[in-house]
DNA sequence: CTGTTAGCGCGTTCAA
DNA sequence: TTGAACGCGCTAACAG
C-alpha cells in the first residue's frame, strides 16, 4: 500500500510538500509539483480516503438507506435525490437493509461515513432514528411522519390520494364502489382508507359493504387473492379502489382468469403510479405519488441543513390521479 | 462531536478501555464495561467509522458502481451480489455514474473506501479500471472483457444467446427471418450477431437480407423505429430477433399500431429477460441473462481474492431460451 | 483487568 | 516555497 510518504520519499520532498501538490495547490512550484505527480504514478500511488475524511471532517457524501435497493419503486426518488445532490457537488451512496442486514445501514447511520442520509426503510426503527439525528447530522425519512430535532420527513399526501381515488370512481358515475385495503397496520394504508371514505361520506355515499371490502398485504399475489375474494361475493362493484399498484395488477391478473372485462365490466384505479402500471394492459389509472420529488426534496433538506438553514421539519407533497385504460366512461 | 475520547474522560477510565468495552471485548470487567456504556450513551457517542477503518485496514463493505442505481435492468444483479456478500458478512454500497458524476464513483474506486469494488458501467474506462485494480483491491467488470492483474470480469456468453435466438425462431420453422440489432459499435451487439448468422448458416439459412436488417440503439423508441423500418419493406420475415427487450418492447408497439398481430402474423424474440418482458401483452419470447448469477458470481470473486484465493480471472455465464407468447407454432 | 504508548495516512499549521 | 510537528478518532501491543 504505497502512501503519500513513499511518494514523498521518492519524489525527494517532504510530505506536505506531497500533499500539496496531489491537491493542486499553487503554493508549490511547478517543477516540484511535475516530479511529486510523476512520483505518484510510478508508485500507483492513491490516496486514502479516510484518512482525508478524518481530517476534513466531511464527506460531500449523502447516504441512501433502502429496504431493498434493487426495488423498482424507489428509482423516481433515487432520480430525484441524485440529481439535487449532484447539483450540489454532493455525490450519493446507498446500501440496504434487506435480509437482516442491518450491519451495513447501521453503519452508515451510526459511523458518520456520510454528512447526511436519507431513510427510506420501516427496517429502521423510530428510536434507532433518534439515536443518531443529531447536530451536524441531517435525517430525513420518508416513510413515516417522526418529530426529532435534527429529523426531517417527507410524506406524501396518502389522505389526499384516497379522496381523490373516491371522486375519480363518483365522477365516473360509479355507484357500486369496492375497496382492496392494504395491511391494517400500515399507516399510509390506514390514511388512504380515511380519505377514501371521507370523500365517499362527503358525497352522500354509504360506507361500503363488507363484501366489498377486501384487505391484501400490499403484493402483487395479495391483489390477485384479494380479487379472488372478491369474485366470491353475489355481486360485483363496477370500480374498485386498490391502494396500491401492485395490488391491482395482481387483481387485474385475477379479473383477466375469471374472464372479467376491464374496464368494461369493472374499473380499477390504484396508487403509486409504479412503472409497471403504464405497460401492463389494460394500463392502471392510478393516483400518483410524486417520487421524483419526494427525493429532491429530501436531498434539499439534508443539503439546506448542512449549509446552516433550518427548513421545515415536515413536508406533505400532492398526489395526482393518472388517467389510464383502467377506468373511463361507463358502458 | 463527542468522541471515544469524552467517553473515556466520562466513565473514568483509559481511552483504551473504553475501546474494548464499547466493542464488546470481554477482556473488561462487567462494572467497568458497564460504566463506559451508560457514559456513551449520555454523550451520545456515536463511534467514528472512518477512524476505525483507518486502522482496521479494512472496511467489511463491497462497492457497486453503475451507471444507473434506478435501472431497474440491475435489479437481479444487485441481489445476486448482495445476498452472496451477506452470506460472508460484507456490506455492500452503491453508487452511479449517471450525469457526468464520476465524483462519487471515483471516489469509491480510488480512494480504497471498500474493500473491492463491482463495476458496471462503461463511464468507467479501461484506463481507470488498470490504475485501480491493485492488490488487495479486487475489481470486477460486467460490462467487458478486461485483463489485467487483480481485474475479474463475469459477461454472458453473447455469442450463444444469439445462437438460441436463431435456433428456436428455425425450429419453429421460421423460413424468412429478420434481424433489429444494437447499435454497431457495441461488442455485446457484434458479439450476438455473430451467434445468429452463425446459427442461421449451419443451418443453410441465406444470410439475412439487407432489408431485413435493421440496427437500432438499444432504447425502447429505437425498437419502435426500427419496427416501423421494416414495416416499410415489401414483405415483411415471419419472425425477429430483436437484441435486447427494450427495442422488442418499442418493436411490440409498432406492430400493434400498425394492426400486426404477434405472434399470428410476426413473431418476435428479445434478449435479456428484463422484468417488464413479463408482463407486456403479448409476453415476450427472450434469451435470458442469468442475472442473479452474474451477481452472485461478481461477489464470490470478490471474496474469494480478498481470502487469498486466485478464481478465474474470466467467467462467462450461460444464456437460456424463456418461451412466452410473442413466439409460438406457426399459422 | 486496566492504563500507557504508538501509530494508521492524511491535511494543516507555523516556522524556516 | 518548503519541511517539521501536530492532530483527527480509534485500536493494538505492551506494560503494569
Amino acid at each position: 500500500m504505497t502512501t503519500i510518504k513513499d511518494v514523498a520519499k521518492r519524489a525527494g520532498v517532504a510530505v506536505s510538500t506531497a500533499s500539496l501538490a496531489i491537491n493542486q495547490s499553487d503554493r508549490v512550484s511547478k517543477e516540484t509539483a511535475e516530479k511529486v505527480l510523476r512520483a505518484a504514478a510510478e508508485l500507483q500511488y492513491q490516496k486514502n480516503g479516510w484518512a482525508r475524511d478524518l481530517k476534513m471532517k466531511k464527506t460531500m457524501m449523502i447516504g441512501l438507506v433502502l429496504h431493498d435497493l434493487s426495488g423498482s419503486f424507489y428509482a423516481p426518488i433515487i432520480k430525484g435525490i441524485e440529481q439535487t445532490l449532484h447539483s450540489y457537488g454532493y455525490g450519493l451512496i446507498a446500501c440496504s437493509t434487506i435480509g437482516e442486514n442491518l450491519g451495513t445501514a447501521e453503519r452508515f447511520l451510526r459511523e458518520r461515513r456520510v454528512d447526511g442520509v436519507v431513510v427510506f426503510s420501516s427496517d429502521i426503527k423510530d428510536e434507532v432514528l433518534s439515536e443518531i439525528s443529531r447536530e451536524k447530522f441531517p435525517v430525513v425519512v420518508l416513510d413515516r411522519e417522526f418529530s426529532h430535532p435534527n429529523l426531517y420527513s417527507v410524506v406524501v399526501n396518502n389522505d389526499q390520494g384516497g379522496y381523490q381515488a373516491a371522486e375519480h370512481l363518483i365522477k365516473l358515475g360509479h355507484k357500486a364502489i369496492g375497496y382492496i385495503s392494504g395491511p391494517s397496520n400500515n399507516r399510509d394504508s390506514e390514511l388512504r382508507t380515511i380519505g377514501f371514505t371521507k370523500c365517499l361520506t362527503e358525497h352522500g355515499y354509504p360506507s361500503i359493504p363488507f363484501a366489498w371490502h377486501i384487505k391484501g398485504d400490499y403484493s402483487q399475489n395479495g391483489g390477485y387473492q384479494a380479487a379472488k375474494l372478491l369474485l366470491q361475493q353475489k355481486t360485483l362493484p363496477t370500480g374498485v379502489f386498490v391502494s396500491n399498484d401492485q395490488m391491482a395488477i395482481g387483481a387485474l391478473e385475477a379479473f383477466s382468469e375469471a374472464g372479467i372485462q376491464v374496464p368494461e365490466t369493472i374499473q380499477i384505479i390504484g396508487f403509486d403510479d409504479i412503472e409497471l402500471s403504464r405497460y401492463i394492459r389494460p394500463s392502471l389509472t392510478t393516483i400518483k405519488q410524486p417520487k421524483f420529488e419526494i427525493g429532491a426534496t429530501a436531498a434539499h433538506l439534508i443539503i439546506q441543513h448542512i449549509q446552516g438553514d433550518e427548513p421545515n421539519k415536515h413536508t406533505v407533497l400532492p398526489t395526482e390521479v393518472i388517467q389510464r385504460e383502467s377506468t373511463g366512461p361507463l358502458y
